[in-house]
DNA sequence: ACTCTTGGTTGCATAGTACAACTGGGCGGG
DNA sequence: CCCGCCCAGTTGTACTATGCAACCAAGAGT
């Protein structure tokens, strides 16, 4: 019965969650999770704001601020005040933050690529599909 | 190709355990992700010690024993003293803890059934059987 | 008995977060 | 043109969750 797969559906999920939780801070010396998707946020939309991010992930601006400071401090971001608003903080990678965003991005790929190497690729397209179903197109890339 | 889909399982992954870690907290005004986990722990080992928790979900000791002392605040569990050796803490649900994560339970279930519910049912099967695939047998109930 | 082990607690330190108050730049109506 | 209002971002404060290390207390083995 279906509602059985929906128990073991959130069964698996929560737990998903719950080791995700545990190593999300350890993924890198370098990067949290927050960090990481912030700063491959910039990849996709070089220059956006601050607020964009903030609105994007649910975060309270001032938690992106802070963020912001750290990946600033660490030479992995800048920020360029925008000529047209100089209220606006325009957010740019660097050079470094593009090589640690890279090597980051590609050791979570062999990540799952690893955990992922014997299933048969008809299985992996249909579990993408399932996830990205699951997720919601609403927020393709919140 | 299937490296396609690994990477799309990787970003869906992704997000979700942002967004997981995002409600993890505010899940039920009583309960965090956490302590929803391990009073169902309980509900299925009941009597079971701290340190077996902190074993099973990879938390340190004294993050559990932080944890345990709310759920006793509480009064969700009870801590009774192992008359076999007096330095183990045998954990039980108490009646509300039990009336409690029944709740939660509840309320996440109906969330979830609510997110799945116009999905036919090979699909959820199938999408609970790559879950549980993904997530791996070794570790059922990590 | 003395020591080693083990379950648990407590004192720090840290990360990540929210909320609220504030700062300082823009912008629009009079 | 100026004043009041809005908006982007920062900072102060508080709280939660967590880990590590030091500790305490109770068993176990010799």
């Amino acid at each position: 019965m279906a509602a059985e797969a929906v128990e073991t559906i959130q069964r698996e999920m929560t737990s998903f969650a719950r080791r995700a939780r545990a190593t999300a801070g350890r993924m890198h010396p370098e990067l949290s999770l927050v960090s990481y998707t912030l700063l491959a946020h910039l990849e996709g939309s070089d220059g956006c704001r601050a607020t964009d991010l903030a609105a994007h992930y649910g975060l309270d601006k001032s938690t992106v601020s802070r963020q912001v400071t750290a990946l600033e401090r660490a030479a992995l971001i800048e920020r360029r005040v925008d000529p047209d608003d100089h209220r606006v903080q325009l957010l740019h990678l660097t050079d470094p933050g593009r090589r640690i965003l890279a090597q980051v991005t590609e050791s979570r790929r062999t990540a799952f690529q690893e955990r992922l190497e014997d299933w048969p690729s008809e299985d992996l397209e249909r579990f993408a599909a399932y996830l990205v179903r699951y997720n919601g197109w609403s927020a393709p890339e919140d």
